[in-house]
DNA sequence: TATCCGTGGCA
DNA sequence: TTGCCAAGGAT
């Protein structure tokens, strides 16, 4: 066995980080929140965040009575700021359909906006204690080594990486939300992607990876993301532009954070498109609901 | 399935 | 300094 599920949940117990959104008496309401949050953004930056939206917005009703503006403004510079509309989007929904309790069905969480195949399982399992393969980057990652012996995982697939962690997970609820969280914290702490630290690893011992001599990845080279010069750039930068001001600014204010005409406009479109951003019927531009 | 969608820390 | 990386989802 590569993974002794009862090993690795002792170590969790004894070296798992202390995260706000750990704490027993954390709502589910919370748990989905940080899950959001915590998507390609890093603990450090999500946590303070998360403790403003909690005093500000304990359950899925008030977020969903705000604007989307200051939604917006709120989620600050987490990035990928149209997670914020998805969430006050799931929000009015939780609020208006669920009684304003968050569901605990995979299938009903996969039905909200901004809720994946990670997302909707992770909610069951860690805000209900429900038994469901919780796959993230680091799942991927330490069952790729501990199980199949090689580097890295190779591009996802969504059937069978959610499989390999369905065998793993023991049968009972509990115990298997447990080590869904184990096997992410181990990906996080110690089977990490760079240097990872094999020495102070649990499961050591088993790991087929260190059995294989541990050998480099060898699969298809991952696509590297530009950011520099993208619209991805641009649309930041113009995002940021809002979030600074109080109130709706005039386009003059924007055409100086890019220099090149076509992709500002393209991107000031595109942030229109998305309901990032709304435009007042005098011409200028504002976060949506702020004017 | 591949690509797009922010931001910042770190080696 | 530059590239890699960080609890994904939608299309």
């Amino acid at each position: 066995m590569a993974v002794d599920a009862d090993v690795l949940i002792d170590w969790f117990d004894t070296h798992g980080r202390d995260l706000p959104w750990r704490e027993p008496e954390c709502s589910a309401w919370g748990v989905l929140v940080s899950e959001i949050m915590l998507q390609q953004t890093p603990v450090a930056r999500v946590q303070p965040i998360w403790l403003e939206w909690m005093a500000r917005w304990p359950v899925p009703s008030a977020l969903a009575a705000e604007t989307t503006g200051e939604v917006v403004r709120a989620w600050g510079k987490l990035g990928y700021p149209r997670r914020a509309l998805r969430l006050h989007a799931a929000a009015t929904v939780i609020a208006a359909e669920h009684g304003d309790v968050v569901p605990s069905d995979v299938d009903t969480l996969l039905a909200l906006p901004g809720i994946g195949a990670y997302t909707a399982r992770a909610v069951a399992a860690f805000a209900y204690g429900k038994r469901a393969p919780v796959v993230d980057t680091n799942v991927r990652r330490v069952v790729a080594r501990a199980v199949h012996g090689v580097g890295d995982a190779g591009p996802a697939s969504n059937t069978r990486d959610m499989a390999d962690v369905e065998a793993l997970l023991p049968a009972e609820d509990a115990p298997a939300a447990k080590l869904s969280a184990a096997l992410m914290e181990l990906g996080a702490l110690i089977c990490t992607a760079r240097a990872p630290r094999c020495a102070d690893c649990p499961v050591y011992d088993t790991c087929t990876w260190q059995h294989n001599g541990r050998p480099e990845y060898a699969g298809p080279a991952k696509p590297v993301q530009k950011f520099a010069g993208t619209d991805r750039q641009v649309r930041g930068l113009l995002l940021d532009v809002l979030r600074g001001s109080e109130g709706p600014v005039e386009k003059a204010r924007l055409d100086i954070v890019w220099h090149e005409a076509g992709q500002r406009d393209r991107c000031l479109d595109s942030l229109l498109v998305d309901g990032l951003l709304e435009q007042t019927d005098s011409g200028l531009f504002a976060l949506p609901g702020e004017h």
